[in-house]
DNA sequence: ATGGGTCCT
DNA sequence: AGGACCC
């Protein structure tokens, strides 16, 4: 069971630092450039080699790189961005169909590349293309666009390769992109999505950069302030500031204990691991969406005439959505931000279980047999209104959101004899409960299984092989899982990197059944 | 901010 | 239901 790689690699386990199975994924991160601003390019061609600002309200929330030449910046406003550049041509950006039709397209091209794709927003995506790197008979370490600080060492884990042929994968991706869609883009090529996100964006824009394993200190540090790494937002941002911690250094420094007590401990551990480049975390399938919702703000309204107008125009959006998606919701959620007396605004929610009329296999279309449903649907927001509102003698409100959620979750509760089971059925979890796939096999199948599957079977399938895969698992929760034979008391002391590597010995040792133990591990035991 | 989303508490 | 995060 342990045919190629198993032995040899656990046996010389003995560098604490770029050791075994540090480095296994290869994780693509693919950003579109300037996003609605080339949708709306792409959409009217004539506004291309000039200057275009996507504004909402008041604000350009992006601008393509001819206006960015003219000093025109992310999230100015109207204003300053028309004084910077009076040529700027503006389009309105507060519908997003096309943005998300476009999203949708170049969904599917990922897919086609990998079934492991994780969509961020509109226009970013990661794609894990780890089962499609081959062992080459020979050695091939061309790396497709840039490489991230070029440096001469590789890694004994054998990733150098590995990244190396995810370049290529990218450049394929992104030339696919670019031929059926016409859009460019950005490639992050690294061993996990931290650091494949990060490094893409050290060539931008129609570039892609690739991070071999030996430079990830590096890249992470080169942010300098913690709020730079995507999972530190502006509100630990703001306890780090409070423990005068404002490099990513100090914060790799920092005692763990200090972090927890500021942030606890899961998210203390999260972000200390955040800043050394670790992110244990899968990439994970992006299925349908979990709520389907239409929000707008406005200046303040105070009757409720107005807010019934405006509720109905949101709801016409939403329910547009909704229909088009297909299934029935059966939660909705009203949210309002109120404007209080003293400046600032709130917002607030509630939210109900409703009995959607419309829909799936009904036989009404658009027709008049809807419009008691969407009435209905108006006396619950109105309602959820008052709840909100209530007691206030004299509010006003300045933004409305309508949102449907409870969707059939397709993983009812007994797929018992039916499903995956029939497919795989030797080897589930009925016939040996602790016996664990060999390491060599794992997060390898052959996809042309895949393809015979029924398109929600295999969903299933490989949603049931992201949850198992103990590999990419995103690591528990702390002190808790300290390993067996060490002082616990000791374990927490040490530095959030030999937490980790202990971790990662102790899970593969639970993965097979190694014999010897020439690792960290036995360093740390308790004389016995 | 804007108009969306996700997950965790 | 709110709050954190992401774009």
């Amino acid at each position: 069971m342990e045919e190629e790689n198993g032995d040899q690699e656990l046996l010389f386990n003995t560098s604490a630092d770029q050791s075994t199975k540090k480095h296994e994924r290869v994780i693509i991160h693919i950003d579109i450039d300037c996003y609605y601003a080339q949708v709306e390019m792409i959409l009217n061609p004539s506004l291309c080699g000039k200057p275009l600002g996507i504004k909402q309200k008041n604000l350009v929330v992006t601008c393509n790189y001819e206006a960015r030449a003219l000093g025109v910046e992310k999230l100015m406003t109207i204003k300053s961005a028309l004084e910077k550049c009076p040529s700027l041509i503006l389009a309105n950006g507060e519908d997003l169909k096309n943005y998300r039709e476009m999203s949708e397209k170049i969904y599917h091209v990922l897919q086609s590349y990998s079934p492991f794709v994780e969509k961020l927003g509109l226009d970013e995506n990661f794609v894990d293309v780890t089962h499609k790197i081959m062992k080459l008979p020979e050695v091939q370490q061309v790396v497709s666009g840039h490489t991230f600080q070029d440096s001469d060492d590789i890694c004994a884990c054998g990733c150098t390769e590995r990244l190396a042929q995810g370049s290529l994968i990218a450049q394929k991706m992104r030339d696919h992109l670019r031929n059926e869609l016409g859009i460019t883009s950005c490639a992050g090529i690294a061993f996990n999505k931290l650091l494949a996100k990060l490094v893409g964006t050290t060539h931008k824009p129609n570039q892609q950069t690739t991070l071999l394993s030996t430079s990830s200190l590096s890249l992470i540090t080169s942010l300098k302030h913690p709020r730079n790494i995507p999972g530190i937002g502006s509100a630990i941002n703001r306890k780090l500031e409070a423990l005068g911690i404002d490099t990513i250094e100090k914060l790799q420094s920092t005692e763990i204990f200090k972090l927890t007590e500021a942030l606890g401990a899961k998210t203390a551990n999260q972000i200390q691991q955040l800043s050394f480049g670790i992110d244990n975390s899968r990439v994970k399938i992006t299925d349908r969406p979990k709520s389907i919702g239409a929000e707008d703000g406005f200046i303040p309204i105070r009757s409720e005439v107005e807010v019934r107008k405006k509720l109905m125009c949101l709801l016409d959006r939403v329910l547009e959505l909704v229909e088009k998606d297909g299934r029935k919701p059966n939660q909705l959620k009203l949210t309002v931000r109120k404007l209080h007396p003293s400046s600032h605004s709130v917002r607030e929610s509630r939210q109900t279980t409703i009995e959607y009329a419309t829909g799936t296999g009904s036989s009404t279309n658009q027709g008049p047999g809807d419009e008691k449903h969407k009435i209905k649907l108006m006396t619950t927001l109105m309602n959820l209104f008052e709840k909100i509102i209530g007691c206030d003698v004299s509010w006003q409100v300045t933004l409305l959101g309508i949102s449907f959620s409870g969707y059939p979750s397709k993983n009812s509760e007994s797929p018992a004899e039916n499903s995956i089971n029939k497919y795989f059925p030797v080897k589930t979890s009925s016939s040996r409960p602790d016996e664990p796939l060999p390491p060599a096999k794992r997060g390898r199948f052959d996809e042309s299984v895949l393809q015979e599957l029924p398109p929600d079977i295999r969903q299933e399938v490989l949603e049931d092989m992201q949850n198992q895969l103990p590999s990419s698992d995103p690591q528990k929760p702390t002190d808790s899982n300290c390993p067996k034979g060490v002082d616990p008391l000791v374990f927490r002391e040490l530095p959030v990197e030999i937490r980790e590597e202990l971790l990662a010995e102790e899970r593969m040792k639970k993965q097979s059944n190694i014999k010897k133990s020439n690792n960290l591990l036995q360093y740390f035991r308790k004389a016995s």
